[in-house]
DNA sequence: AAAAATTTTCCGAACGATCGGTAGGTTTTT
DNA sequence: AAAAACCTACCGATCGTTCGGAAAATTTTT
């Protein structure tokens, strides 16, 4: 699904990859978008209890949104950096499910722009919109799952590092 | 094909969004594929022509850089954000068409690299990894297409302003 | 200017294949 | 013996594509 789009890959090849038949996975899933909806759901769970969790207890705002940056890249390469290709894939949700899946996706970058606030109430942010930095920062972060493989020679380290240098460098004075 | 990713799009659709019956279509389109090569290759020509063209004349990288963004989100903004949206579904062409589509979207990231480097030599660069940061740079700006809307409040000059600055101060020293 | 010939545009009907999903039965595990 | 896992076989619908011909627009000939 990652590979192809959720409408270009079919019950039978998912069942396929699986080693078994359609009717045998049908036992196992409600229909292919609640099959969609569940994995976008672990998705989330995970950045939940690997990130968002973790970063509640930082007080320092800048430390905390590096650690923001950094916990989420690391969660995405531990996982599947594929997943993140995922999300976009809501669209073919029930408006319900959509409906959660965004909401779910809200409330994580609700995490940067608090982040942000308080760096720009402590007098170290640049003159920027908040709003905006907030998605730059985190289409900077899902954006990597577009390009990134481990044949670009670049090692995960020095892109989690670049990453959150690139990410507070733009709004951070200095 | 916008919204519903191109598996998700059948020839009828298309055909009734133009006021067309399936079969009158195919007399103006070689195939679902072909025409998902034709708009990406179209799309492709305008940025070459209102973003790579003018861009070439401009010798300070840092000016270049700065038009760069700009001119390729005014782009964006006058011929439909959408159309970025489609470039990710170079996925579903043949080998042969896909690996065109790459080579331009290469080329124009080619660009940035450029620019970033020139930078660099004049000593006005960060201590970073240029093509990571060129990729963030184009990530910021195509990412754009996936949550930006008028509702949002946010004014289309505001967002290039915005964006122009959150580019370089990510990697311009200060 | 009218008529004829030609080309372009479009449609109805159908094609084989595949789609998501199901019913009913068999095998395997507990 | 009960329950869970899995299969074969099939359903109606829709998929991308094609074909032969009608309708409309254009060009050529008279």
């Amino acid at each position: 699904m990652v590979k192809k789009g959720y409408g270009g890959t079919s019950i039978s090849d998912i069942a396929k990859a699986v080693g078994m038949t359609k009717a045998g996975l049908y036992h196992h899933i409600a229909g292919k978008q609640d099959l969609l909806f569940q994995i976008l759901q672990h998705a989330m769970d995970g950045v939940e209890r690997d990130v968002i969790e973790p970063v509640k207890q930082i007080e320092d705002p800048e430390e905390r949104l590096r650690e923001i940056i950094r916990l989420h890249l690391r969660r995405l390469f531990k996982n599947g950096l594929e997943f993140a290709l995922l999300f976009p894939e809501r669209r073919h949700l029930e408006p319900a499910q959509q409906e959660a899946v965004v909401q779910r996706g809200k409330n994580y970058l609700g995490l940067i722009c608090v982040a942000l606030c308080e760096l720009a109430d402590q007098g170290k942010l640049q003159d920027l919109d908040i709003n905006i930095a907030a998605v730059h920062i985190l289409q900077t972060i899902t954006g990597i799952a577009r390009w990134y493989t481990k044949d670009t020679g670049i090692s995960e380290d020095h892109l989690v590092e670049q990453t959150v240098n690139f990410g507070l460098s733009a709004t951070l004075k200095r």
